[in-house]
DNA sequence: GTTAGGG
DNA sequence: CCCTAAC
């Protein structure tokens, strides 16, 4: 990393900007790396194509990035050779007066940049050479590559795929497969691009090479690829933003991380607010509030979102346990033991309805009442409820046996004697409750489970929607595994229910019919299932 | 409240 | 099976 920084600095001055070394350089062209080379790369993307406007469908307006890229300039960047107007109030904002060229300059001397020196640069960035005559390539690389990331937001990429996809009925921009190709297999052997020089990168590829280089796994990079691929024919994926606990333990690393640096820094501006990483950034024309807004670019799961930065101090749903804890320690055993009597009262008189599953409360409570207790610091809820049970066997209270929980008919509920396996309430899926389901399905299609939840499994009061479609995405990860004749079932050590092939075929069958064959093994991999020698199913897809 | 998807 | 964001 280091390294790559010198190096970069390097290629900073030979772009005449001058020497300011310092240890900020790292941070900061990070922070402006970030956020800043993405939207230029649209934008440049833009202006090479002569495309009428782009229709962003959503969040990441094409405006919004115009808006930041002209704004950073003028705040997170301050070369002292030439001031770079835009003479935008930011700059009083950004408190990080230390000079970072690479934003500015990025651009531009990416755009100036003559073939060599672009392979300069390139080799400075990924490690190796390259005899890509591109420009337009080796641009895009490089600047993917100091963006570290996969953090093409979906969105924009979207945006992009569409735009190439309305300009190119000719495919020089659109032959998805050849992109593919190429691109992992100059990624894989080194060999680079100049197998096929002439046909152009896709922002796609770029994406999955950086993504794969990033994981340093060629699988893993073809994988990305064809599901990036298969993403075109079919809906993108949900993109999920990271959690909430995600984004504050990460927040709470990295501000340990960049503490001292914050600290600093900070004296110059005189307060160190925001630690050089994360940009202010003024929400341009958009009139609504004068708040800056502070984020920083994550990359999860490929899809770069803006995730608010927040701050250490756990805000929001505070830890459950932490409350009941709190009462045990302040008021004494007095609340904690009304709360254990609440729960064991809970399953002391139980209707005993079927929807006695669906409570939580219920649920946990009767469950966590057992001799053992997993010292592994469990979950919030749970331990909250632990914690009191605990209290009240120490009180003396008398625990209703816990067997109260399996009244239906049910197996066992954790067993936990001792290092092995404490699963929860696990119920084993019986072959029947899977044939039910998989004609469920058939009825009505996956994705609606509550609906077969109602139908099929109405009786099942604990089987919910969502183990049902736990289970199906599981008979479905099954059906699709390498089935081959010879081992097949049985080599399972301790495989619940077997499950019949003749399920799993089923099952497949209807993956198909609903889309839902795993972009690896597409279509066709598998010897086509002869098809409706039954069912009526509704015609739904 | 339901669904999708990661853990 | 659990959790939780997205819907």
């Amino acid at each position: 990393m280091l390294q790559k920084v010198k190096q970069e600095e390097k290629l900073r001055l030979a772009c005449g900007s001058p020497d300011h070394s310092s240890a900020f350089m790292n941070v900061d062209s990070q922070c402006t790396d970030q956020h800043d080379k993405l939207p230029a790369i649209d934008k440049k993307l833009q202006s090479e194509i002569p495309l009428q406007e782009i229709v962003p469908s959503s969040d990441l307006s094409l405006d919004d990035s115009h808006i930041n890229e002209s704004a950073r300039i003028g705040e997170c960047s301050k070369p002292p050779d030439g001031p770079i107007e835009s003479g935008s109030p930011a700059s009083v904002i950004c408190n990080s007066s230390k000079p970072d060229f690479y934003t500015l300059k990025g651009e531009i001397c990416l755009d100036n940049l003559s073939i060599r020196e672009l392979h300069g640069l390139f080799r400075a960035t990924f490690g190796r050479e390259t005899t890509v005559k591109d420009k337009l390539w080796l641009k895009r690389r490089i600047a993917m590559g100091l963006t570290n990331s996969c953090d093409v937001s979906t969105t924009t990429f979207t945006i992009i795929d569409n735009k190439l996809v309305n300009k190119g009925t000719d495919n020089s921009f659109q032959n998805a497969d050849g992109m593919l190709t190429e691109g992992s297999d100059g990624e894989a052997k080194n060999l680079g691009y100049e197998t096929s020089p002439t046909s152009h990168s896709s922002q796609m590829e770029n994406h999955q090479i950086v993504l794969g280089k990033r994981l340093g796994n060629l699988s893993v990079e073809l994988d990305c690829g064809s599901d990036d691929l298969q993403m075109e024919h079919r809906g993108a994926k949900r993109v999920r933003k990271p959690t909430k606990r995600y984004i504050e333990e990460l927040s709470e690393v990295e501000s340990r991380d960049y503490t001292p640096k914050v600290i600093s820094s900070a004296k110059n501006t005189g307060q160190g607010q925001t630690s050089p990483k994360y940009c202010i950034r003024p929400p341009g024309n958009a009139p609504l509030n004068e708040r800056t807004i502070v984020t920083r670019l994550d990359s999860l799961g490929g899809s770069g979102v803006q995730v608010p930065f927040v701050s250490r101090v756990r805000r929001s749903r505070p830890r459950k346990n932490i409350m009941a804890l709190m009462k045990f320690d302040s008021s004494g055993m007095g609340v904690a033991a009304k709360l254990v009597q609440e729960a064991l009262s809970v399953h002391s008189s139980p209707p005993e309805s079927e929807h006695a599953d669906k409570d939580s409360k219920v649920r946990s409570a009767s469950e966590q009442i057992q001799p053992q207790f997993a010292a592994e610091p469990e979950k919030d809820k749970r331990r909250s409820v632990m914690s009191t049970i605990e209290l009240g066997k120490n009180l003396g209270l008398k625990q209703t046996d816990s067997s109260e929980d399996n009244s239906d008919d049910g197996i066992a509920t954790v067993p936990t004697a001792k290092g092995g396996m404490r699963r929860k309430h696990h119920r084993a899926w019986t072959l029947v409750e899977v044939i039910k389901l998989v004609e469920g399905v058939s009825k009505c299609g996956t994705g609606r489970w509550s609906e077969i939840k109602r139908l099929s499994f109405a009786s099942y009061s604990y089987r919910t929607s969502v183990d049902l479609k736990d289970k199906w995405r599981n008979l479905l990860k099954a059906s699709f595994a390498q089935t081959p004749p010879d081992d097949g079932i049985n080599s399972r050590k301790h495989a619940s229910v077997p499950i019949p092939a003749a399920i799993l075929l089923k099952v497949r069958e209807l993956a198909e019919m609903h889309a839902q064959v795993p972009p690896n093994l597409g279509p066709g991999k598998l010897p086509s299932v002869s098809r409706s020698v039954h069912q009526t199913r509704s015609g739904y897809l």
